[in-house]
DNA sequence: AGCTATGGTAAGTAAGTACTTACTTCAAAT
DNA sequence: ATTTGAAGTAAGTACTTACTTACCATAGCT
């Protein structure tokens, strides 16, 4: 509606490239989110510059005002993604459960965790593999911050719960590796190969999943001689 | 020798020419080799059927007098690969494990082939990648016919020996996630990030690592108050 | 010895590619 | 109201891309 008083004032031509002027903050974050985009879909190499500005909106020129090169817009992204990306509040949650020995509630949270991020960002999920493949640095700084870190806090918890009879004698990274590896692989089938798995499909709700999964993982590690005094 | 003496009838500009004449159909295959290895580095997109021609060292329009297009070359390899791939030794090897009711031996098998396939033929790991996130048939028609056989094999496995009361009452599907989940992401894990693990390695070779994975997965399963007579 | 089918090449083309230049337009501070 | 600095653009540059054309060279048949 406001448009439309405007549209009275300025011829519409004017209009509409006036109205897509914006403070050089926000396109450059707009260029970022277009570009997180089409690299995702098509890899950085197969993203062509003019192909960013369009969806942008604006001249391939202006990306280049925003960004040097295009491996600088990439570096861009890098520091959007892998650097603001931790939850202080899931990290609470998890460790809440831990402290209280909630073993199920924790690898649920854990899994669950796993399997909305792979659902929601599924962008980003596809720019971390373009990078493995293609050897940028993304994959490898996102690894390195987060995976790595879970993986340890989950081996340590592990090596806690042996100590305390709750858990059978296990190699704790062995545990860890099946449990990341059973939630990452059913989060990767899922979402690229789903519809070629026919009759071998498992429709499950993100919580389902995580609940049956971890559920499983638990009773192949939980020591049947341990009946302490913790309550579930 | 057989070059010296060459040598001394032709200039060497020539017979450098003549020597690297090679029939059309051994030509053909050493051009898909080489169009693996580099699909498999940089992506179908990020290949130029320049760099093919130099790798295979002809000239650029004799991938085109093989290939009508960089297309028909990638679907090429798909027949090359995707096709022949079944393995009857492994197949029949596997089958007896399970007539036999040996299921340590029989995942240890599989997993076993896993981590060797993987670990031996990067190359083709990666095309299989590229061509998920590409949109490719590749990766589709791998899961359709390999991986998707190999899911549905171990999951009746699963289901028979449930019925037989030596596995717990799991779902098999879950199951079948758990364990290929746990091997692959043990193999892709090692293969990307081994070197941003930090202290979080986990060296081991596929012997061991299918030994101890399947050691972990199996214990988790077996049901405990089975003791039949069936001898490992 | 000469013909021919086929392996091979040099040198193109048209349509991209990342990136630049020279210029215009406008919002806000003065 | 004027200046000014940044947002924006059209039309380039030099290079690369997939793919083509027209031609050369030789192995193997006759």
């Amino acid at each position: 509606m406001a448009i439309m008083t405007l549209t009275k004032t300025f011829p519409t031509e004017i209009l509409e490239r006036t109205s897509a002027r914006m403070p050089a903050e926000d396109r450059r974050r707009q260029i970022i989110g277009v570009a997180i985009q089409l690299f995702s879909q098509k890899g950085f190499r197969g993203t062509t510059t003019k192909e960013i500005a369009m969806a942008a909106g604006v001249n391939e020129a202006i990306i280049f005002r925003h960004f040097a090169t295009k491996s600088e817009l990439y570096s861009a992204i890098i520091d959007e993604k892998a650097c603001a990306r931790d939850i202080p509040a899931l990290d609470a949650e998890i460790e809440k459960f831990a402290q209280l020995r909630n073993d199920r509630k924790m690898f649920e949270r854990i899994a669950l965790h796993i399997l909305d991020t792979h659902e929601q960002d599924e962008a980003f999920l596809r720019l971390l593999f373009y990078s493995a493949l293609e050897g940028h640095e993304l994959a490898d700084l996102f690894f390195r911050n987060q995976v790595s870190e879970r993986f340890r806090m989950v081996s340590d918890y592990i090596k806690t719960r042996i100590a305390e009879g709750a858990f059978r004698k296990v190699d704790p990274m062995i545990a860890v590796r099946s449990f990341f590896g059973t939630i990452l692989h059913h989060a990767l089938t899922n979402r690229f190969f789903n519809h070629s798995l026919g009759d071998q499909k498992l429709n499950l709700s993100n919580r389902q999943a995580a609940e049956r999964f971890t559920e499983f993982f638990l009773a192949g590690i939980i020591n049947p001689n341990y009946s302490p005094n913790n309550r579930k």
